[in-house]
RNA sequence: CGCGGGGUGGAGCAGCCUGGUAGCUCGUUGGGCUCAUAACCCAAAGGUCGUCAGUUCAAAUCUGGCCCCCGCAACCA
């Protein structure tokens, strides 16, 4: 019998400088879903990469002092390192300038130009030298450059068209016929209305070459605009290893117009299916609840974060106080505070307290034989599932906390260090107690190794365990020696 | 009148669609326990639900006005 397959994607990223605390929510995002497939013995494709063509890149190597290539080459590394050091589970990693993504780009191309769908046209508009960037009237109403103060240039630009405007009625018609496509629904709506409230031009698909990009099939004077090129990554990689159309792709809002309007249509023309949802997470905004932003400098660099604190705790911080649907804010003292409270002293002194109490009183060894199950955790599965599948991670990891909350409360109720080993059925009994703390530590720990893979794992291993495998049946345990997960922050010492 | 989201005890959020005891997590205070990372468990205090008006027997919840905050606004990754 085969697997379910599940296969789901993040945005790929634009690596012309360290990936930043943006780049850590999505992919951590990511693959707590796909772990959570994983986990429910799904067969998991897992892509995420980046995306190397656009001008931008030739003028950040320009100003770091770089050739493009190596400028690139360096940046590309760090993100991998970035994804191993926050332990996201990719299964591919896919570069837009691999020459299998040229050819698919040049494939789709080929196509939609064979279908007409693909014209040489101009496109007039307000251009700042100095930005070497085109704005709207809307962008800059009064005809100056929005970052440079300096008026506009009316300049006409030869290039390549891809006939967007004659798909406008097909996707609204998709959007309203496919509510689940873009989650949640807020987002859809914001599309739909957008989509409905003035008519769509024609979307410019080429830029003059400068020597960086993917050249135009038969003219290679031009380049591919990135936005083309960057969404045929998801197909390139997927569709190779037998996993198109996708399960979700995971963006941010500020890429939606893109994913929910521009890439179907893309597909749609080209006749290929499409993925089946767009699931659009919120942005993580800085302390003050704005963007973060450079010029700003009220960013947090996650590199600064994981400093101070295990990358679990990154991770549990992003999951759980950012809501998955929305804007949240990035308070490190907050993120600090839960480090200590809810996973030092709730998930991680539980692991602690059961285990010493069971290696000091009955040794390493605690067989499941006979033992009566204390705890019921199917509905509590159950509707951590429901949870997930509507892309609520952070009421899912609420429901896990709760869970954590209920073994500490069984432990004090049940109070097994007032058992006494001299008499058979206090000793009987403490055994029990014992048992079903280390069973509903395994269970919650199953389940927070999709989220937290690295403490879920370790906790585990202190009860024998490894991580993967979620059952809800006694089962034997060999303890160890449980490990401070979550160890207590110094406070910062006078200077 | 560009589109959309939001303003609920100290902090972060749920509830609003389908009106009728305002709920959760953290924090605070008191108690319990002593297995454990001075951790855990129980209890309590704390809110005129942005504002003004309307509908209603009854409004955080429906309607309208106003104020404030935020995201997006298509050639930008």
């Amino acid at each position: 019998m085969s697997k379910t397959k599940f296969s789901i994607t993040t945005a790929i990223d634009y690596p012309n400088g360290a990936p930043h605390m943006g780049h850590a929510y999505e992919k951590i995002v990511t693959d707590s879903y796909a772990r959570w497939h994983r986990l429910n013995g799904h067969e998991v494709y897992f892509l995420t990469g980046t995306d190397e063509n656009g001008q931008n890149l030739v003028k950040s190597a320009e100003t770091a002092g770089l050739p493009t290539r190596e400028f690139v080459d360096r940046n590309v590394e760090l993100f991998r390192s970035f994804c191993s050091k926050l332990n996201i589970s990719y299964d591919e990693f896919i570069r837009t300038s691999e020459p299998r993504h040229h050819e698919a780009t040049h494939k789709i191309w080929k196509i939609l130009e064979a279908k007409g769908d693909i014209y040489f046209g101009e496109y007039e508009g307000l251009y700042c030298g100095n930005c070497e960037a085109y704005y709207t009237e809307l962008q800059a109403p009064d005809g100056k450059c929005p970052a440079h103060y300096k008026p506009l240039d009316k300049l006409v630009e030869k290039g390549f068209f891809l006939k967007t405007g004659q798909y406008q009625k097909w996707i609204i018609e998709y959007l309203k016929a496919n509510p689940g496509f873009v989650n949640p629904e807020l987002s859809r709506k914001e599309i739909l209305s957008r989509l409905e409230s003035e008519p769509m031009r024609d979307l410019s698909i080429t830029r003059p070459s400068k020597g960086w990009g993917i050249p135009v099939p038969g003219k290679p004077e031009y380049v591919i605009y990135t936005w083309f090129d960057a969404l045929i990554n998801y197909y390139t990689a997927s569709e190779s290893k037998g996993y198109w159309p996708n399960d979700t792709h995971v963006i941010g809002r500020d890429i939606l117009w893109f994913h929910a309007v521009i890439w179907p249509i893309m597909l749609h023309a080209a006749g290929i299916p499409l993925p089946k949802q767009i699931y659009v997470h919120g942005m993580v905004l800085a302390a003050d609840g704005r963007k973060m932003s450079k010029s700003l400098g009220n960013g947090v660099d996650p590199m600064d974060v994981l400093a101070k604190v295990p990358i679990d705790s990154l991770r549990y911080y992003i999951l759980r106080a950012i809501p998955s649907n929305s804007n949240g804010a990035f308070v490190l003292e907050d993120l600090l505070k839960r480090h200590q409270s809810e996973l030092g002293n709730d998930y991680g002194n539980l692991l602690m307290r059961v285990v010493k109490l069971a290696r000091k009183r009955i040794g390493d060894s605690i067989p499941s034989e006979g033992m009566p199950l204390a705890f019921d955790f199917s509905s509590f599965i159950a509707e951590m599932n429901e949870h997930m599948e509507k892309r609520e991670h952070h009421r899912a990891l609420d429901r896990l906390w709760s869970e954590v909350n209920r073994v500490n409360g069984y432990i004090n109720d049940q109070a097994p260090w007032g058992l006494k080993d001299d008499q058979p059925e206090g000793r009987k009994k403490f055994i029990e107690v014992i048992y079903n703390g280390l069973y509903g530590i395994d269970v919650v720990s199953q389940v927070l190794a999709t989220f937290l893979p690295e403490t879920g794992s370790k906790a585990l291993a202190s009860l024998g365990m490894k991580p993967g495998i979620l059952e809800l049946k006694a089962r034997n345990y060999i303890l160890a020696d449980p490990p401070v997960l979550f160890p207590r922050l110094e406070p910062a010492k006078p200077a």
